[in-house]
DNA sequence: GCCTTAGTGAGAACGATTGTCAATCTCGGC
DNA sequence: GCCGAGATTGACAATCGTTCTCACTAAGGC
């Protein structure tokens, strides 16, 4: 069906995925780049935005669209979902099985086929919100 | 807090709102805007842009980020989420006090605060489901 | 080592969205 | 009904994230 597309192991493409193993937030394509070049990385931005496709296609990372603009995330490979700080992005994996199984009775229900779904949660991390109270007006 | 923001009535936004009502699906700005211009209107593109902004804005339209672009659609103003066709596009809305729930209580137990969230289930509708399999090869 | 060809990087190109700004409308006050 | 302040509009330019192009480099099977 789908040709199962040989991909070279690369010293880029290994950069990126230390770069982006290094954080714990999602990231866009441009700051990782930013990141790596900082350390003296000399990748091309066309690079790492490849780089990333392909790992998000090999289920290596996960990426959502936030504001406009994709990020991306070193993830653990089984399928699970995210509670994001939306100040300073940290990230916490959630498995919800009760979730999946609704999604897939819904879909079901409504005579929809090969459901797929996306759920996440933004809120403000404590440490997030403590640091708002605080300087508040 | 936030200025009430005053919203002059034209008839520019009353038929972007009319527009977006008579799909029942998620349509782009742009998708829109060439609608309405098949129908004779001479409304711009900027300001399409501006008045569905104003519509998600005002709760009177939901938004999605699909491949890239920014989706919208006339609903129901109460909180719900959606059951997408990932072909046609045809939406069903849906209502789901467990999930509200379970939201909101894994955000507590993390610390989070103001919690929001994105539920959607994309799959491929019955309709589309038989005309897919009857052309397939 | 040699060869085929995927991968790379600099820059151009793209496409959705937003900004600019003069002209035009809304609407509260008169 | 008529005014005037200021919100809104529309043509167009400008942004900005992402993708494409293409000459060059370097995996990796032999
Ligand atoms: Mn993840
Ligand atoms: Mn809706
Ligand atoms: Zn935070
Ligand atoms: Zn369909």
């Amino acid at each position: 069906m789908t040709a199962p597309a040989p991909r070279r192991s690369t010293k880029q493409r290994e950069a990126v995925r230390e770069a982006l193993e290094a954080s714990d937030e999602f990231v866009s394509a441009q700051a990782l780049h930013q990141a790596m070049r900082a350390e003296g990385s000399t990748v091309g931005l066309a690079t790492v935005y490849r780089a990333l496709a392909a790992l998000a296609e090999d289920g290596e990372a996960d990426a959502l669209q936030s504001a406009g603009e994709l990020l991306y995330r070193a993830c653990t490979k089984t399928h699970h979902h995210h509670l994001i700080c939306r100040s300073c992005g940290r990230t916490v994996e959630l498995e919800a099985a009760a979730v999946e199984r609704w999604a897939g009775q819904v879909a079901a229900a409504h005579g929809f086929i090969e459901p797929d779904h996306v759920v996440d949660i933004f809120g403000l991390c404590a440490e997030c919100a403590a640091a708002r109270s605080g300087s508040a007006r």
